[in-house]
DNA sequence: GAAATTAGATACATGGCTGTAGCTAATACT
DNA sequence: AGTATTAGCTACAGCCATGTATCTAATTTC
């Protein structure tokens, strides 16, 4: 905290906060966060912490709802399969960031679930871990390609829920592959259309 | 830690204390179990819980190693809608248990998560958030009611997905309605047999 | 350039968990 | 009954995080 010729405020020593605890929840887990932690990562004293934040966790939710949102799922030329494959690549691709970790973290910790506000919710939790297909089946619901009474909740979800299980199950990130056969052997049929790609029963 | 006349040993002592780990964990996570709080808990003082383990996560971690095994989910008279969503129900107990929840904590916590070896991770992990649905599948496609090509491994986790992923989201356990929605708009159209139940569209 | 703001450094009492040690006493074993 | 185990109790030094207070100095604002 001593060779550093220029001073931090606002803005900037936020950022190196937020990203502090950012990486130390990856380290350390929701349970072991402390003020003491964060402030050695960041480089400041805790004394700075405390004049914002009351715990460590506050320091973490403010970090989520700082984070920069995802990039929303686009629909390109009449191309559901490809559409979807690649809405769940974005999800995956947020899963894997420490926030999306972060999220991760926090769901299955008491203390910090309660704390979580409706607002930090909204922003950051439900959307990011729901709405990557939903985007794309509605569009192509909406255009008549398949029957729009087909696009349950359930079915908005599929894709959604087979990635996270994939990655709470083997941590390792899918392919491509594996995201297509996501979308042919469950979406596809889900609503209607017959799947394509290659198909290895077990 | 006082006023009881008969004092435990072996197999009782270390069932309560399973006990109590289990029931510290879902009340202050696994980053901030700490042996104090076990043996607080399991009225038993520290230096008991020093002579079988070195710290909190052993503890934990032999506590699930020691769970009873949940049921298997069984197949009946040749009702797959059905044994599909018995076997789903199955599934929402055992998560919601405390060993459920524990799991799910010690999945997002890096240092328990680093701990878990091979052998737990089969006997109380993998087995219990997937085999749910799969037996009952296997179960039919060897009967020949659907193609057993549709078996794959994605669709295969299609139903357990789902309930995580709802549980998740709303942290409320699903009714049999919301358990048979996802049978039927999930499930049965990926091994091509259509829906039976009712749809609500959103 | 002077005043206001705010980061950085240091200190301190408090409390909790750790890991170990040594003792007493209940239970099991033979 | 006598012995071996092992739970329960107490104590202790060490470490770390907590909050708070106080001072300094860098940076912004006017």
């Amino acid at each position: 905290m001593a060779d550093r010729n220029t001073r931090r405020r606002g803005e900037e020593l936020i950022k190196a906060i937020h990203d502090a605890v950012l990486a130390e929840v990856l380290e350390v887990g929701v349970g072991r966060l402390t003020m003491d932690g964060i402030g050695r990562r960041a480089a400041t004293p805790r004394t700075t912490l405390y004049r914002r934040w009351s715990d460590p966790i506050e320091v973490l939710l403010d970090a989520l709802y700082h984070q920069h949102p995802v990039e929303e799922p686009t629909t390109g030329a009449d191309d559901l399969r490809g559409d979807l494959v690649r809405a769940l690549r974005l999800m995956v691709e947020w899963a894997l960031s420490p926030a999306g970790r972060a999220v991760a973290a926090i769901l299955t910790d008491p203390k910090s679930a309660a704390l979580v506000s409706e607002a930090l919710f909204e922003r950051v939790f439900a959307s990011r871990g729901g709405t990557f297909t939903h985007t794309v089946l509605r569009h192509y619901a909406d255009q008549g390609r398949f029957p729009a009474e087909l696009l349950t909740p359930v079915v908005a979800d599929i894709g959604e829920a087979l990635v996270t299980k994939r990655l709470i199950d083997s941590g390792t990130p899918p392919s491509d592959d594996d995201l297509a056969a996501i979308v042919d052997q469950a979406i596809l049929p889900a609503i209607g259309l017959g799947a394509r790609g290659p198909k290895r029963p077990i």
